[in-house]
RNA sequence: GCCCCCGUAGCUCAGCUGGAUAGAGCAGCGGAUUUCUAAUCCGCCGGUCGCAGGUUCGAAUCCUGCCGGGGGUACCA
């Protein structure tokens, strides 16, 4: 039930006929700010007078009058310069939220045209810890994926792993000197991962500025060039490291409930890219210049180099390759890259290139993200200015708010808890709101601005985040546990729906906007239209909650109504959730 | 130098394909309510939407310039 887009129809309809260019009036359909103005307002009369030299507000009445209402619309009214009012049957949005009910799908139809989407997403560099700057991508992509697909969409997920970079040359040194043999064949995950931090630790300070004069630095990275130029020794190596290294993600992606279908790193490319180069060169896409192979763009734009002057490819060689790899493979009408907004420029470059190359019938989309920022608005880190590991910040989560759930368990008497809580499930509780806390910080960001990191934002009981939102769900499975009733029977015979109060018609229509909120999601590939969503259903919900008793209503009928509507919800904020990556609790 | 992004309430952020008095949470102040989970709700206070022009019936939103902050910019990825 795309309720904008069935409004929009509507004035199309009646625009017909008044003009020949319908359809940017027709687009002229938004939601009311406020409701005393209806539920939606139509606002091409003031334009469309304009244009056609006449009154603003007879413009409007004549769309008004030529409006179908159907069995769907009250009378429209004509209201300031030339708005006009719309507002939906209170009999109608009940018989809609009965469809809804019986619908697994909570209303929203599958796409209309289903498209492949490749998604790049995550991506850490395997061989070292992940660290924050992982969030977003895994976080966002994720998401982008999860929505996606529920929309009907062919979603391919993959990982594009840094693999092949410098990393495995500190490792491969590490190995070679500074490797404790016991451990690792106890424990080779957990060993390979000491030594790089160890090696790391040996060439600390030389590793931004002035790596030349560090001997361990410069030694490593000439294992990384022997690595690159295929030396056996190296090679076996990087064989036997990399099942570790990947291992050694997973308990992330784990505690993230994120997958992949695929995970193909820098190294799966690597066979590819001379050939790359050799087509481009072929093709005039490229050329020589000092030395190096590059693509130019224009006059003082920098090029990109896809061979270097040593022979060796660059990250725009191999994301080329990846490419047509992908093309080749999947046929995908788009490519969504979530990646950090500072890689602007190559991936501008990037797409300009693969056109030239031929890849024009796909949507190539840079989802660019800002960075996560420490308490004093500078990029986080550590104390000590390292980066912060994801695996101890998914720790932190967790003990944050396990607190925040135990001090609310203590304090609050009335909390469902007939049944004491054990000290795992306060456990689960705690892992569900800590890692949905982070997500929904994120997610609930507009994607493209920076934020700042703080657990007392992210945790709070009140405003816009997931542990409201975990809460609001756990406390209608409560109600509806009290009430007794057959959810099986709300969701196959559901009862008739009493829209007496604002409060229950407001809460109705914000659940019937479901289907309006993705679509407006999707459309930019911002996760945040889902929160910003929830949040307007939680609040909604909350004035319902707060003026309509549900268990003693003063009717059944009106009781079995209202409890119906308490199930939607919490089906909607369920599946809103679900589409975050966010898990839900039954009870909190 | 050139390019990109950002500048909205004390703080953190929405809103940005132009629309009716600019919204939320936190903080501050004042209330409700012995609750269907108070992990609640309501009200008040608080903004020249960086500055200056322009386009428009209408601009936080579009355009230009300036100021301030961040980022990027041929051999890392």
């Amino acid at each position: 039930m795309h309720l904008l887009r069935l409004v929009q129809n509507a004035v199309r309809k009646a625009l017909a006929g008044m003009t020949d260019d319908v359809e940017p009036y027709a687009a002229m359909v938004k939601a009311t700010q406020d409701a005393k103005h209806g539920d939606y307002q139509a606002n091409a009369a003031m334009s469309l007078a304009k244009a056609l030299g006449k009154n603003p507000r007879d413009v409007a009445q004549q769309i008004a009058e030529r409006l179908d209402l159907g069995d769907w619309l009250d009378k429209p009214e004509v209201a300031g310069p030339g708005f006009i009012n719309l507002r939906l049957r209170g009999e109608w949005l009940a018989k809609q939220l009965r469809t809804t009910a019986r619908d697994e799908r909570l209303g929203v139809g599958a796409a209309e045209n289903p498209g492949v989407y490749v998604v790049d997403f995550s991506g850490p560099n395997v061989a070292k810890p992940m660290h924050v700057g992982h969030l977003r991508s895994t976080i966002i992509g994720d998401s982008l994926c999860r929505l996606l697909r529920f929309l009907g969409h062919t979603v391919v997920g993959d990982n594009h792993l840094g693999d092949w970079g410098t990393q495995f040359g500190m490792l491969l040194w590490g190995y070679k000197n500074i490797l404790d043999k016991d451990a690792f064949a106890k424990d080779a995950v957990r060993e390979l991962a000491r030594v790089y931090v160890e090696v790391r630790r040996k060439t600390q300070g030389t590793e931004e500025d002035d790596k030349a004069g560090d001997p361990i630095a410069e030694a490593s990275r000439q294992e990384t060039a022997k690595l690159h130029a295929g030396d056996p020794e190296n090679v076996r190596l990087w064989k036997e490291f990399m099942p570790h290294c990947l291992e050694e993600l997973q308990p992330i992606y784990q505690r993230l409930d994120v997958r992949f279908d695929h995970q193909l790193g820098e190294s799966f490319y690597n066979p590819m890219l001379a050939e790359v180069v050799r087509d481009l060169e072929a093709k005039g896409i490229a050329r020589k210049s000092e030395g190096a192979v590059a693509i130019f763009y224009g006059e003082d734009a920098p090029p990109s180099l896809i061979q270097k002057r040593d022979g060796g490819f660059t990250y725009t060689t191999t994301d080329l390759a990846t490419i047509k790899h992908r093309m080749d493979t999947w046929k995908p009408t788009a490519l969504l890259y979530v990646v950090d907004s500072r890689q602007a420029l190559h991936f501008s470059n990037l797409f300009d290139a693969a056109k030239r190359w031929g890849y024009n019938g796909v949507a190539l989309e840079h989802i660019k993200f800002g960075s996560v920022l420490g308490p004093d608005g500078k990029a986080i880190k550590t104390r000590d200015g390292g980066a912060v590991e994801l695996g101890s910040l998914l720790d932190e989560a967790f003990t944050e708010a396990r607190k925040v759930v135990v001090a609310a368990i203590n304090q609050s008497p009335t909390t469902d808890s007939t049944v004491a809580f054990s000290e795992s499930e306060i456990d689960q509780i705690a892992e569900a709101v800590g890692i949905g806390a982070v997500k929904y910080a994120d997610l609930s960001q507009n994607r493209t601005s920076d934020y700042i990191f703080r657990w007392s934002k992210m945790l709070a009981m009140n405003g816009n985040t997931g542990a409201y939102m975990q809460y609001a769900y756990a406390r209608n499975c409560s109600i509806l546990r009290k009430a007794g009733v057959s959810i099986e029977r709300f969701r196959t015979d559901p009862p008739a729906i009493h829209l007496d109060s604002p409060h229950e018609r407001a809460l109705a229509l914000q659940i019937l906007r479901f289907e309006e909120a993705l679509a407006a999601a999707v459309a930019d590939y911002q996760p945040s239209g889902i929160t910003t969503y929830l949040w307007d259903l939680a609040k909604t919900y909350s004035g319902f909650f707060q003026n309509c008793s549900v268990l003693k209503a003063e009717s059944p009928e009106l009781r079995e109504s209202r409890l119906l509507l308490c199930d939607l919800t919490a089906r909607v904020i369920q599946l809103c959730l679900g589409l975050l990556g966010i898990r839900t609790v039954e009870r909190m």
